[in-house]
DNA sequence: CGTGTAAGGAATTCTGACACG
DNA sequence: CGTGTAAGGAATTCTGACACG
């Protein structure tokens, strides 16, 4: 679940966020696509479960900045790539 | 692995095959991509092994036309969706 | 029959910016 | 801080057709 290959369109189909939270996401370096050679973001499957989880966290009342460290700790278990 | 998310860009770096021969598949009723609004074809993971086969079967000296009779009668086993 | 290609159009995605708060 | 939006451009994908054999 871990080979990039879909485009933004269908992991905002997939997740229910924005393309702007998507990105958004990315520029704060919680999640890492791929990129075609025209510069198209690419998910895996396991991005999609990262993306939920990310805007969860951030509703639950974490900011991005707190996301990443705890990225960075190895902890807050929950889908790894 | 059957779900429909892949643009046939990324179908074309995972089979080798060109869009061309994606297309005539799919016209030839050998695989079955989704549509988005738009019209652009998904495929699946699934459908990547089937086109594979596809190929593979026409290197061997099969006919689509055979292919797709095979496929109704399911016999020829590999990938089934 | 299976595949290549040039043609024109429509849909997708990209970046940087202004906005609010 | 996290997200919305309008702006212009570039890359992607689509269909129907002519071609070869």
């Amino acid at each position: 679940m871990s080979e990039k290959v879909m485009g933004i369109g269908m992991v905002r189909e997939l997740t229910g966020l924005t393309e702007r939270q998507i990105r958004y996401y990315e520029d704060r370096e919680l999640v890492f696509p791929a990129r075609t050679s025209g510069g198209a973001r690419k998910f895996s499957f396991d991005d999609v479960e990262r993306l939920k989880d990310i805007h969860r966290k951030l509703r639950d009342g974490f900011h991005t900045f707190e996301l990443r460290k705890a990225q960075l700790a190895g902890s807050s278990r929950s889908i790894e790539t």
